[in-house]
RNA sequence: GGCUAGGUAGCUCAGCUGGUUAGAGCGUGGCACUCAUAAUGCCGAGGUCGUGGGUUCGAGUCCCACCCUAGCCA
C-alpha cells in the first residue's frame, strides 16, 4: 500500500547565500525523496525562503532596496542554488506569501482563543536614533562578567557567560552606533508550559533521535519557559491582527512556512488539506532539520501546531554540522563554501555522492575532507561502478549491440536483487553511509565476476561468442541494479544510464526482472574523475575575497557540467551551401547547411549582422543533435554558434574553425 | 560554567545487548591482467582502540576521573 508523505528540509534565510551546510541537508532530504518516489509512495517534498526578521530589515536598509525586493532576489539565489545540486522540491514557496499570513493569522487566533496566549510587558533596549527595538545580538558591549569589551547582548564568546543586554557594560546599538535607553513593551507570549504533557507524551512515541530525546529531556528538567512571540515596529514581518503596531516574531511565522508553502502546492494539484494537517491526520509528515533549530523544532513547533488543533510531525530527522577538513567552516580560512562557489567548480553529484557516504541517522558533525572527497568519489564512482558498465558495453557492442537472452549466474544476479532490500531499509532509516558501503561492496563483486570470467580472453575464441555476450550482459545487469539502487543520490546520472539502457530506472522493485535479449545504446562515459587542482580551489581565497573581482551579472556564469554533460551535444563543422532572407522576419537568415553529405535547413537570428551572400561557402558550427523546432517559416533543423554580449549591440560573430576542417567534422 | 555527542590503522569511517588472532574503503608495497576513463583482480604491511584507574574468568565494548574536539544553553 502506498504511503502518504509529507517532507521538508529546513527554509534557508533570506540573508545570505546558500553554503554546503545548507546543501547537505538538502541533499539528506533529497536522496529520502526520491528513495520515497521510487517506491511508489506519495510522497511531497516541500520548502520555502524564510524571510521575515530584524536581520532582514536592516541588511535591506544597508543595502538600499527594500525587504520585498532583497528577499525576491534571495529566494531566486537559494533556488538556483538547489536546482544546482538537483534538489527536488515539489514546491518552494515564501514566508512572505499570502498563504502564509493567512495561516499564521488563523493559527495565532486558535491558540488565542484557546488560551495560549498571554501578554505582558517587557523592559527591552531601545535605539532612539533608529527608532526601534533592538534584538539582543545587535547591541554590544562589555562583558560583566570577563570585562571582554564588544561582546553580544546575549552572550559572551569569550569567557561563555550568558546575561541580557541591560547588564552589559556600556552597551552600544549596532544600528546607530548610540547608547540604547530602556523602555517597556507589550510582548504576547506562547505558554509553552501548557503543552508539557503532550511533548512527554510525544517524545516518548518515538519521533526523535535518542540524542535529541536527551536534550529534550533536559529542556524538560529546565522547566518550559513562555515563548516572545512578538516584536514591535518597526519589523518586517507578519503583523499582528489583534495587537496593531506588533508583529510576530520570525521564528513564529517561518515553521508555518511548511504550510504555507504545502498550501500553494495544494492549489495547484487539488490536494486535501485536512488529510495532511487535521490533528488525526494518518499522512506522514517529517521535518529535516539541523541539530542548532530542534528546539524550536521538538518543542515550539509540535506545541504550536497541537495547540492550534493541527496534527504533529510523525519525526524530527535532526543531522549534524558540516566541517570542511576537520574544522568549521569559517570564512577567514577560506573553508566557508557556498554553494554557488562549489557549482562554479565541480558537477553536484561527487559531492551528492560523498554526503551519501557519510550520511547516518545520528546528529554528529559531518566532516568534508577534500583529499578524501577526491580520492573516495573518483575510486568509487568512476574505478568501480561506472567501469563496470564501461569495461562491459564494449563486448555487447562488438557483439552486434544486443544483451544475451539470459544470465548465466542468476544466482548472483538473485543476491543483488536481495540486497536491494536491506538497501531500501537502509534509506528509509536515513542510513545511507551503511547503503552506500554496502552497495559499493556488490561493485567490487560485479568487477570481480567480470575478472574471473575473462570475456577478453574468450573474445579470441570466436566460438566462444554466446560465452563472451553472457559475461557482459551478466556484468550490464549488475551494474543495472547498482545504478537503480544509486538513483537517489544520482540522479542525473541514472538518467543518462536509462539512455544506455535503454530503460527507464524509476521504480525500485523493477531490476527484480533482469535485461535480457534488449539492445544497448552506444556507452557514453557516466562520470569523469575529479580534478584535484579544481578541488582544491574550492577553500583557495574565501568567496569574501573572490567577491569584488566578480562579474556583474551579465556574465554570470552557470554551473559547471559533467564532460558527459558536453559529449551530449553533437557539435560538427558545416558549409553554407545557401543562405537567403526570410520574409516576414527582419532578425532572420535561412540557410542550408552541408554536414558533409547531409544537408540542413536552419534558421538564424543574424540577418542583422551577415548578408546572405558573404555566408554562401563559409565553413561554420553547428549544433546537431538540437531538437527541431518548427517556426512559422519552416523546420529549424539545428543552430549555429555565434558570439555575443547578451543585448547583441555590440554585434553577432560566427564562429569558424581553422582551415582544413571539414563539412561533418565533429568539434569536440 | 552546565549539558550533549565524539576521540578505533596515514586518511575517512564500521564495530549490535562485553567473549577466541580489532574490520572496511581509500592511500601505500608487491604480483597479475589488459575488456575498461593508468580502470580491474590477487597478496601484504600498517592500530598499546584519547590517558589513567576500576568491575569481570574476559572490555574499543560497562563504571570513575582526567585530557582533547565539536555543538547546544531558548
Amino acid at each position: 500500500m502506498s504511503r502518504k508523505i509529507l517532507v521538508t528540509s529546513a527554509l534557508p534565510y533570506a540573508n545570505g547565500p546558500l553554503h554546503l551546510g545548507h546543501i547537505i541537508e538538502a541533499v539528506q532530504t533529497d536522496i529520502w525523496v526520491r528513495y520515497q518516489k521510487m517506491c511508489g509512495n506519495d510522497c511531497l517534498y516541500v520548502c520555502a525562503e524564510d524571510t521575515h526578521g530584524t536581520p532582514i530589515m536592516i541588511r535591506a536598509q544597508q543595502q538600499g532596496q527594500t525587504p520585498e525586493q532583497m528577499i525576491a532576489a534571495s529566494a531566486a539565489e537559494h533556488r538556483a542554488d538547489y536546482d544546482g545540486f538537483l534538489i527536488g522540491f515539489d514546491q518552494f514557496h515564501s514566508t512572505h506569501s499570502p498563504e502564509n499570513v493567512k495561516l499564521t493569522h488563523e493559527m495565532y487566533a486558535r491558540l488565542r482563543d484557546a488560551g495560549h496566549i498571554a501578554r505582558r510587558s517587557v523592559r527591552q533596549a531601545y535605539d532612539e536614533q533608529a527608532q526601534m527595538f533592538l534584538p539582543d545580538r545587535y547591541v554590544r558591549g562589555s562583558c560583566p562578567r570577563c570585562k571582554s569589551p564588544d561582546q553580544y547582548g546575549d552572550s559572551c564568546e569569550v569567557c561563555g557567560a550568558t546575561y541580557t543586554p541591560a547588564e552589559l557594560i556600556d552597551p552600544v546599538s549596532t544600528v546607530s552606533s548610540t547608547r540604547p535607553v530602556w523602555r517597556e513593551s507589550e510582548h504576547l507570549f506562547f505558554k509553552l508550559g501548557n503543552f508539557e504533557a503532550m511533548l512527554r507524551q510525544w517524545l516518548a512515541s518515538g519521533s526523535l533521535q535518542l540524542a535529541v530525546q536527551a536534550k529534550l529531556n533536559e529542556w524538560f528538567e529546565t522547566g518550559l519557559q513562555d515563548w516572545d512571540i512578538s516584536r514591535d515596529s518597526p519589523y518586517f514581518g507578519v503583523e499582528i491582527p489583534d495587537a496593531p503596531g506588533k508583529y510576530f516574531y520570525v521564528w513564529f511565522d517561518a515553521p508555518i512556512g511548511y504550510i504555507g508553502s504545502f498550501e500553494a502546492l495544494r492549489r495547484q494539484r487539488d490536494l486535501n488539506f485536512d488529510e495532511y494537517w487535521r490533528s488525526e491526520s494518518a499522512t506522514e509528515l517529517y521535518h529535516f532539520i539541523g541539530k542548532d533549530i530542534s528546539y524550536f523544532h521538538t518543542l515550539f513547533w509540535p506545541a504550536v501546531l497541537h495547540g492550534a488543533g493541527l496534527r504533529r510531525p510523525t519525526a524530527v530527522y535532526v543531522h549534524g554540522f558540516l566541517t570542511i577538513n576537520g574544522q568549521k567552516m569559517s570564512k577567514s580560512r577560506g573553508t566557508f563554501i557556498t554553494a554557488r562557489r562549489y557549482l562554479q567548480h565541480l558537477p553536484p553529484e561527487p559531492l551528492r555522492y560523498y554526503f551519501a557516504a557519510k550520511l547516518s541517522d545520528g546528529i554528529e558533525d559531518i566532516d568534508l575532507s577534500l583529499d578524501d572527497f577526491l580520492a573516495r568519489t573518483n575510486s568509487d564512482l568512476v574505478g568501480k561502478l561506472v567501469n563496470i558498465a564501461s569495461r562491459c558495453a564494449g563486448f555487447i557492442e562488438r557483439g552486434g549491440g544486443r544483451l544475451a537472452a539470459t544470465l548465466p549466474d542468476p544466482a548472483l544476479y538473485a543476491e543483488f536483487v536481495a540486497a536491494a532490500g536491506t538497501i531500501g531499509a537502509l534509506y528509509e532509516s536515513r542510513n545511507y553511509s551503511a547503503a552506500i558501503r554496502d552497495i559499493m561492496a556488490l561493485a567490487d563483486r560485479a568487477n570481480q565476476y567480470v575478472d574471473q570470467h575473462k570475456p577478453w580472453k574468450l573474445a579470441k575464441e570466436p566460438a566462444r561468442a554466446a560465452e563472451v555476450a553472457g559475461v557482459a550482459t551478466q556484468g550490464i545487469n549488475l551494474f543495472r541494479v547498482l545504478i537503480s539502487m544509486l538513483a537517489p543520490v544520482l540522479p542525473q546520472m541514472a538518467g543518462h544510464a536509462e539512455r544506455f539502457l535503454g530503460v527507464p530506472l524509476q521504480r525500485w522493485n523493477d531490476i527484480e526482472t533482469p535485461l535480457l535479449d534488449a539492445p544497448l545504446a552506444l556507452y557514453q562515459p557516466l562520470a569523469t574523475r575529479l580534478d584535484p587542482a579544481v578541488v582544491a580551489a574550492l577553500v583557495e581565497g574565501s568567496d569574501a575575497a573572490a567577491a569584488p573581482a566578480a562579474k556583474p551579472a551579465q556574465t554570470a556564469s552557470l554551473p559547471n557540467i559533467s564532460l558527459a554533460d558536453f559529449q551530449k551535444l553533437d557539435l560538427r563543422i558545416a558549409r553554407v551551401a545557401a543562405a537567403s532572407t526570410v520574409a516576414g522576419a527582419d532578425k532572420l537568415l535561412q540557410l542550408t547547411l552541408d554536414l558533409g553529405g547531409e544537408q540542413r535547413n536552419v534558421f538564424s537570428g543574424i540577418r542583422s549582422a551577415y548578408q546572405p551572400e558573404q555566408l554562401v561557402g563559409r565553413l561554420v558550427l553547428m549544433v546537431a543533435n538540437l531538437e527541431p523546432r518548427k517556426m512559422r517559416f519552416g523546420i529549424s533543423e539545428g543552430m549555429v554558434l555565434c558570439a555575443s554580449n547578451p543585448d547583441d549591440k555590440t554585434g553577432i560573430f560566427l564562429l569558424s574553425p581553422d582551415s582544413g576542417a571539414t563539412p561533418g567534422m565533429k568539434v569536440t
